[in-house]
DNA sequence: GTGTCGACGGTACTCGGTGTTGCACATCAC
DNA sequence: GTGATGTGCAACACCGAGTACCGTCGACAC
């Protein structure tokens, strides 16, 4: 679309026209809101844009493909971002981080987004591919967080349900931008969104950290009275554990 | 299937022959088992199953439906089971329950769950598949939190995250019963996992012990490492009531 | 020149899924 | 009994997604 993926561009630098992969892209889309996605055969696609059937399959696997033509490379990019400086303080942070790359990805192109968005809600093989993209995504986020979480006791779980929390949180404010048709502040919903999960998971014994460590092995708290009594026990519990 | 539907059980209770869907399923899996998923193909099942081809369609709008046969019943009782009294006192506890359907209808059949657990794991559409099958779990779930947190400030976010936690957290744990071939106790590993996410949400969100606000008022405790949990709780709440 | 490599197009094929037709059989009116 | 109607199934034809194979053309070596 308007952000072409660079990888092919020597092509296009040269004729000047955009590269097969984008013209396709834009004919399909263009069919698709026209006439819908299941009436668009490829060669209605292949046929405006100009190009043989078999380029169409060298490009995107599948029909369903040329819907989402970017998620490839956000994965290929959170992937990296976890994995440089992966011992950051807070995972469960770092994770929402992860988790906001995909919504710039999508606040990066407004209307593409809000189009694939109406397009996907209505054919159920859409939105069947769009959860086999985010399970893809959620993921990638649990197995960054089992690796942090190996050491505690339910490692594996406390990793599984916190990115599942992250990614449903995400797409709670990233669908109530689309359906605001890509009007509001898309970054301000999810951070309150992703707050909201931060806050069930507090980042470390936060509130007043306050653990030393000495010969007789002690942990010391420091709460507000005013604080409930789940949340110490909570903190306590997690002091408890050596992480 | 040793727990046919009783929908279309005249013919069967007739000839006593299984009914032509149950016959399906079984030839079906067999192939599935023998020769794998995708090398199988329609002809091949109603041609072992010795019925027409249309047939197989009559019963199964698709391929994938084969695999999956029970989950549409399963789906139609949680939504029964959310509807009768739909006003409990804990909603979280109602939904932890509703998933707990889920897992009974798996653990009715230990041996047909581990196989076909290993069929989806290994072809990618049956994954999408199943991944489209949780994810109308999750909405029906999602929607009956949306109904119960609707007076809440943030309620429809609250029931979004709480529903994706409660169904990774359900799914955790009947994903180990499955790697472990089916011994060992689901229904203990699944309520260890509810557990938890009730833990991150718990029923009451705050019985503040309405102590006066003073932001110096704090409470220091001190305890080893090896401290019983217990006494630690003991400790805190003891300290954290006004002496 | 020849060899090779890579991008593209064309053709034929497999297979999932749908629509249609015709047959066998049961039921009911008469 | 006979004929009309409805239903479940098989057989056939058809559509479209996706794949395998091959052929073409241009770029670039040597």
């Amino acid at each position: 679309m308007s952000n072409p993926q660079k990888t092919e561009g020597e092509t296009a630098a040269a004729t000047g026209k955009p590269a097969m992969r984008d013209s396709l892209i834009a004919a399909a889309f263009q069919l698709f809101l026209d006439r819908g996605y299941e009436q668009t055969t490829i060669d209605d696609i292949v046929g405006l844009a100009g190009v043989g059937r078999r380029s169409f399959f060298r490009y995107f696997p599948s029909k369903e493909d040329v819907v989402f033509p970017d998620h490839e490379q956000c994965l290929a990019d959170m992937t990296a971002f976890l994995q440089e400086s992966a011992d950051t303080d807070d995972p469960v942070l770092k994770v929402c981080d992860a988790a906001r790359l995909v919504l710039r990805m999508y606040a990066e192109n407004p209307t593409f987004s809000v189009q694939r968005y109406r397009l996907t809600r209505k054919v159920p093989g859409l939105r069947a591919y769009e959860l086999s993209v985010v399970w893809r995504y959620e993921r990638t986020l649990a197995d960054y967080l089992r690796g942090r979480f190996a050491a505690r006791k339910d490692g594996t779980l406390r990793a599984d349900v916190v990115a599942a929390a992250v990614v449903a949180a995400h797409n709670h404010g990233l669908r109530s931008w689309l359906r605001a048709n890509g009007q509001g502040d898309a970054e301000a919903e999810v951070d309150r969104a992703l707050e909201y999960v931060r806050n069930a998971w507090p980042a470390k014994p936060q509130a007043q950290p306050a653990v030393e460590e000495d010969e007789d092995d002690v942990v010391v708290v420091i709460a507000k009275r005013r604080t409930p009594m789940w949340r110490v026990v909570r903190d306590v519990e997690a002091s408890l554990q050596r992480d």
